[in-house]
DNA sequence: CTGAAAGCGCTAACAC
DNA sequence: GTGTTAGCGCTTTCAG
């Protein structure tokens, strides 16, 4: 058996409260310096370790944030994830805050996700999901304090980066380059990260009046070479005068994806097509080539995050969303 | 307020364990149709949300599964303990079982970790940890269920890659190649599986014949391009025809560091030097060279972890070490 | 088939 | 300073 808190009571014929009120370093109420000590020596001695269910279920609190990623397919393994979860941990350990990272439950209907969310294990939740999943408006409207990350939703304070602005910096690099024609490599379902890199790439260039006919926007398949090469034969068929002479991906992966393309192509990068990327990881291998693309602070979206949280939990009215600065990273792909 | 049984029950009339059996799925007690329906209803209609919290302190499990990763700097960051973790997940996930990542409480004496990590809120521990480390005796003597993923523990049930096979691969293709005289680069800490690399290099080639003193064991400091300088510029300096020409990384990370080294110093890979790394992670970044490695499965790592844990948890008697067979990836390093 | 009683281990409120 | 009482919300006896 497990020793409880009423054991130390027992042996020391003193009260569970007292007990309670030392070992949880309750200061409110002062307890004899003697009684103290005898308390700390017996928990020791019978290597008393508290349940942390039973006072979470007192205090109504329980010290661990929750992490659910509602996209199909995306996890931990997704690299800007990882960054994000450990942005979240290294902010929430310095509160003593831990980290519970539900699992997709994709089997279940979004009622029975929200209720596994808020069913009191976690005092806030961390949410990445798509902006028409329903799950988002009901926690936004639930008692659960929760924030997006990465991706924006429309009802819950948002911790993402500037999309916008990284598109704004890769068209400057690319424009100061020559480059007046470009076209968008996007997948079949964007999220809303890619979706505002999307619609910044268009109202850019709009702004600097190209003509829309101009900037193709093509889908691929995830992570698929041969829906890169569809892609890419599909652009390089245009008549020359007409054709991109730039291709901004709505990521790295992508990017990546469609420099194999042209690889096995021929197609010479950036001599025959400029090639630019979004995101920014940085790897520990040595590239082929450097691309060009906007180093995305990802760690610092989950601090970020933390804090907002913090707050939030405090009760204090918190920003909307808050946009991290991205920087360009200057590469040879353009 | 939020909604508890108490009030579903009082609502109807009936008693808290009624509503409780109803929703809680209990199997063994047979409760009417027309009472199952009333309480099903009002439960909707009241958006009852069951309080997990309670429930697990009354049942005494949380199915929750803790995992914690005590060496300093190591979190989910680290490419291969994400892949490990997002195994754990899926694993977990098909069973109901959430993971929480237990912050790494540095500041902390193993005393307070040891409560922290034992404190009711997790039914099982995966643990990431140096061998020397006293937390993992604490837990192989504990009644928490431990399982060490990544890196073996002498008393605890370990799930690992196979780090003496997989250095044998390595070894066969790099003396398949003419090799004969091979340098290992090590960093100043090795957790265990890179000694284990470390010690199967020297005893295989041990086993070959090859004198000791051919091969030489050099260390460097974590990711410096500067230390891998230093080292190359030392196994450079022997004579030529008692010079490595071959390198063995302990991991990918330092293979990759060394390779950007050779480049600054102009020395050609493979024909002044060859180079083998050790861990596979498949990125999607093109590479400029194609490392000579191991694929080692760390989602499947995580997974079969899961399963021992899960093993574990019923009481069944699970395999001290599960060495998972990791596959040679040939390149143009070597 | 359903209810009454009890208790998981802890802490907050109130007494003295 | 310390004890008494009560209760967080749930589920597991045991009755009937």
């Amino acid at each position: 058996m497990r020793v409880t808190a009423k054991d130390i009571a027992g042996e020391l014929g003193l009260s569970r409260p007292t007990v309670s009120r030392v070992l949880s370093g309750d200061g409110s109420h002062r307890v004899s310096d003697e009684t103290r000590e005898r308390i700390y020596e017996a928990a020791r001695r019978l290597e008393y370790r508290p349940n942390a269910v039973a006072r979470s279920l007192r205090r109504g609190r329980t010290d661990i944030v929750g992490f659910y990623a509602g996209y199909g397919g995306m996890d931990t393994r997704d690299d800007f994830l990882a960054q994000t979860i450990g942005g979240l941990q290294s902010a929430g350990g310095a509160r003593g805050l831990d980290l519970l990272l539900h699992d997709g439950y994709h089997k279940h209907s979004t009622d029975e996700v929200y209720k596994k969310l808020h069913d009191g294990r976690v005092d806030g939740l961390f949410l990445v999901a798509s902006p028409d999943d329903p799950l988002a408006l009901r926690l936004s409207k639930s008692s659960l304090p929760s924030v997006a990350v990465a991706d924006a939703q429309p009802y819950l304070p948002s911790v993402v980066c500037d999309d916008a602005d990284g598109m704004r910096q890769i068209i400057d690099y690319l424009w100061a380059r020559g480059h007046r024609r470009m076209a968008f490599l996007a997948e079949e379902h964007l999220p809303v990260s890619g979706q505002r890199r999307l619609d910044a790439f268009v109202s850019l260039l709009d702004g600097r009046g190209v003509a829309a006919e101009h900037a193709s926007i093509v889908r691929v398949a995830h992570g698929s070479v041969e829906s890169s090469m569809e892609a890419l034969g599909f652009l390089l068929s245009k008549p020359v005068r007409r054709r991109a002479t730039a291709i901004c991906c709505w990521n790295d992966m992508t990017a990546n994806t469609l420099l194999r393309a042209c690889m096995e192509r021929g197609v010479r990068v950036p001599d025959d097509m400029a090639i630019a990327g979004f995101n920014g990881i940085p790897s520990n291998v040595l590239p082929a080539r450097q691309l060009v693309t906007v180093f995305c602070p990802w760690a610092g979206v989950g601090e970020t995050a933390m804090e907002i949280m913090l707050r939030r939990m405090e009760g204090e009215t918190t920003p909307t969303e808050t946009c991290l600065p991205v920087t360009l990273v200057a590469g040879d792909t353009a």
